[in-house]
DNA sequence: TTGACACATACGAAATTTCATATATGATAC
DNA sequence: GTATCATATATGAAATTTCGTATGTGTCAA
């Protein structure tokens, strides 16, 4: 994905980032479940490791999430700062379309979350 | 654009519209304005007729426009059945973006809108 | 320091999307 | 009928996106 130079999130940009399964479940799923790292994602989505750490790092690059490091594992969540309507249509979306996600949050095993 | 075979609209059959600049534009024009024909589109975006129709075909195709002929005109506007999640998405994104299409909008020029 | 684990990135190939150009269709006026 | 205007679609080339595979980096434990 094409990255934008400016600081602000454009609404194109953004919406790039919602346009392709993998980034738009895991943000959906962040929007749940607060906070995942890498390995839950893979196990959630059933994806191979390389492909969701590609997709997290064009939804950094976007500033659409946010990651931390804990000892050996990453952890991610949705950006603090997010735009209140991006944060929102993330929100409405996830709300609406449980038929989308329930699946990979069903496959979630984690204690935490 | 790839076309969905279900009559529901999917997340990201959805979002997949909405990663195009032009298709963007058009989707938050016609929630702002109403209705539009195609020439106050391409006049509002300055672009050629055969992209402007090419983006509303895609539009149509999944269900997101409602095309209607007047004479030589053909006028499209918001889909009156579109989920409310997704028409809210669209209405928070214009509210909340001005500066992505007041300068589109200043184009208009059509005295209805 | 070595090994194992979690994650990130590089690279080129494949798939998808976009576009310019040319052409087709549909409506109206004459 | 013909001409013209408004819009739609077809085609192939160009640009962009995605992905598998291989490899690199960071952390911890022994």
């Amino acid at each position: 994905m094409k990255l934008m130079s400016t600081c602000l999130l454009s609404p194109l940009t953004f919406f790039k980032c919602l346009s392709e399964d993998t980034r738009l479940k895991t943000l959906l799923m962040l929007s749940v479940k607060g906070e995942l790292c890498v390995c839950d994602l893979t196990d959630a989505l059933q994806l191979s490791q390389p492909k969701i750490s590609r997709h997290l790092a064009d939804l950094r690059k976007c500033g659409l999430v946010l990651d931390t490091r804990k000892g050996k594992w990453v952890y991610y969540k949705l950006h603090p700062e997010l735009p209140s309507w991006a944060l929102e249509v993330i929100t409405n979306t996830a709300a609406h379309n449980g038929e989308y996600i329930n699946g990979p949050l069903a496959n979630l095993t984690c204690a935490d979350c």
